[in-house]
DNA sequence: TCTCATTTTGAGACCGGTCTCATATTAAAA
DNA sequence: TTTTAATATGAGACCGGTCTCAAAATGAGA
């Protein structure tokens, strides 16, 4: 089955050296833009280029250069809006430093990561710019560092890892919402993550490996404890993967009896199926439940009532992410730095006092 | 400045060979896994390579193989919900049958695009698909298919190229609603669409590009034509290739004397903004004004009301071109295939009759 | 006109794999 | 045991560029 394709037999530099009367080593110099000629051979060369449509082959360039003008990226799903804005502005920077960027889906799979990982290196990318699924789990990333390729974190850092990394201060922006909920009397507030452990339970932040969730959830809970709120740990929910787990989840946090009063969504399609069930079921936001989520997706201000948001950089994150890793690629030997972009509350009007 | 990277000196084949005491050729037939080998010898150089933790060069074997195991992706905007959802797709199919993504953005911009082919075949990816900005101007995207690139086209055909394409039946999804609107007595029946002409206005439906919108255009304004509604040329407004700029060019129609009592939104980013004006017009949905929106985007049956779209199969687009372009590189020579996937008009509440 | 520095050019090794072809080894058949 | 076929291995060319190094050409200064 495997036939081979057509190879149609391109055309090299010998061929455009012969053509125009010099050394294959003339013609490269010229075709490759390195070294020096003379203006008569040049025109030579690039007529003779002309004429036979040669078209250069960056695979043999790199193999010698050692460059292959390609970076890596893995995200965990490309149809979250999130990470397609983060990668439009990895994508742009990308363009404008010459790179082009390889993409690969790792699906939050942290196998599926390590094999991503794996494959990005064997294609020798210049450089990785990865959002780990597991912040513990990081053997495949130390590797990546250390056979040279610069890594560059994105969304979610690593304390085990001495690379770049890029993240916005959930911490910061989950302690923010909580104290407000609370101080508008909220006491059952939920978190809602799509990130899952083994057993689908919540007990302490150290199951959560994603780190830019653990840190929302390390604020959420702190807030609360300081508020003499206990126990908030069973109103932690994960494994919200797909809109049915969500739903699902969300239906039954809202039928029991003890339904919660607001609900922190982690993400944007979390938020929107949040949106869904309390319709489906009835609830009015905000007279009945409150609702904050994370990403400031573009229709969030058009929903009845619009939601409020903890609106992150997103576009920002990776076009950061992008600026460090094309700096290392152009020899920045600084040690790794962590940015932090701020996010910011977008007060809208899905949040009110508690329900009495 | 551009300091050679450390390149770490990586062990090959030849080490390997070297370490297990056989040949070189011998190393690359277990490592390579092709060719007869001993079973000793291939403990033997299967121990060595794990003890000098080798790892293969694709790059190098892909100089040598014609084939590199990417194929190359141009899209108008990865930001877009459209696309990376397609995109979503395209790379599924891809990883399960082994090859790798490498993304371009165009940008809706044709020069772009060119240059982005170009770098795509400079890289030696095995196959494209492109989402062309323009279909009229098609030269470098028939010079990919000559240099035996395999190329298929995604959501945009193109009658002049004789290659694989998967596009939705848009024009008899434009026709379904057209005549739905009209049906409801609507006459004022705007079309708005992010393509752009070279004055920003719209006369005929060859002056658009985009071949997907294009269709859908011809199925509006036929439709039109049948139920005797004349110049509605005039009603078909270009260039909302911003959010600012559909913000401009509805506020714009929705305060003109003969404003449009419905507006068809060609695709959901600018669905939202119309949305968005109604809303700062004080206009209601669907009393003083109806709307379709192409793309079934998740938000659209949470606003109030829910908004009437025409699905498409977005991930299905991708998938099916990607399944196509694999099968073409596994060496199937059919004639191009023009796949169209249907679309389903899904009746929310964001359609009502015409206002008297 | 001749020397010396400078610029151009060419020959060929090299990157890290694959692959052909000849040789060596082993197993099976006579 | 000898012949024959099948299987394993090695030597080296090759893919299409880059790059080093030495030879050749050019030009300035004496």
């Amino acid at each position: 089955m495997d036939q081979s394709p057509p190879r149609s037999p391109s055309v090299t530099v010998a061929d455009v050296a012969r053509k125009a009367g010099v050394s294959k080593a003339t013609a490269a110099r010229v075709l490759g833009g390195y070294g020096t000629v003379s203006d008569r051979v040049r025109d030579a060369v690039t007529a003779a280029a002309r004429a036979l449509d040669y078209q250069p082959n960056e695979l043999a360039r790199s193999m010698t250069t050692g460059r292959s003008g390609t970076i890596g990226v893995v995200v965990g799903d490309i149809e979250n809006p999130f990470f397609s804005l983060a990668m439009r502005g990895i994508t742009d920077v990308a363009r404008q430093a010459g790179f082009t960027v390889v993409l690969i889906n790792s699906g939050e799979d942290a196998e599926a990561e390590k094999a991503a990982i794996r494959t990005l290196l064997a294609k020798r990318v210049d450089g990785l710019i990865v959002s780990p699924a597991k912040e513990s789990d990081v053997g495949h990333l130390r590797e990546a560092a250390r056979a040279g390729r610069p890594l560059v974190l994105l969304d979610r850092g690593s304390e085990m890892l001495d690379v770049d990394m890029v993240i916005a201060d959930d911490r910061h922006a989950a302690e923010g919402i909580t104290r407000r909920l609370i101080a508008l009397g909220h006491r059952r507030i939920a978190y809602l993550t799509a990130c899952d452990t083994p057993d689908h339970r919540f007990r302490t932040p150290s199951d959560i490996n994603t780190g830019s969730v653990r840190r929302r959830i390390q604020g959420f809970l702190g807030v609360c404890r300081e508020a003499g709120l206990d126990g908030m740990e069973d109103r932690v929910h994960v494994g919200a993967v797909t809109p049915e787990h969500t739903h699902r989840i969300v239906t039954g946090m809202l039928q029991s009896s003890q339904r919660p009063t607001a609900i922190i969504a982690s993400d944007s399609v979390i938020g929107l199926e949040v949106f869904k069930v309390c319709r489906a079921l009835g609830l009015s936001i905000p007279d009945d439940l409150s609702l904050v989520s994370f990403h400031d997706a573009d229709w969030t201000s058009v929903t009845t009532p619009p939601v409020t948001v903890v609106r992150q950089p997103v576009y920002r994150l990776g076009e950061t992410a992008a600026k460090l890793l094309v700096e290392r690629l152009n020899g920045n030997h600084a040690e790794a730095s962590r940015v932090v972009l701020q996010t910011k509350v977008i007060e809208r009007a899905s949040v009110a006092e508690a329900p009495v």
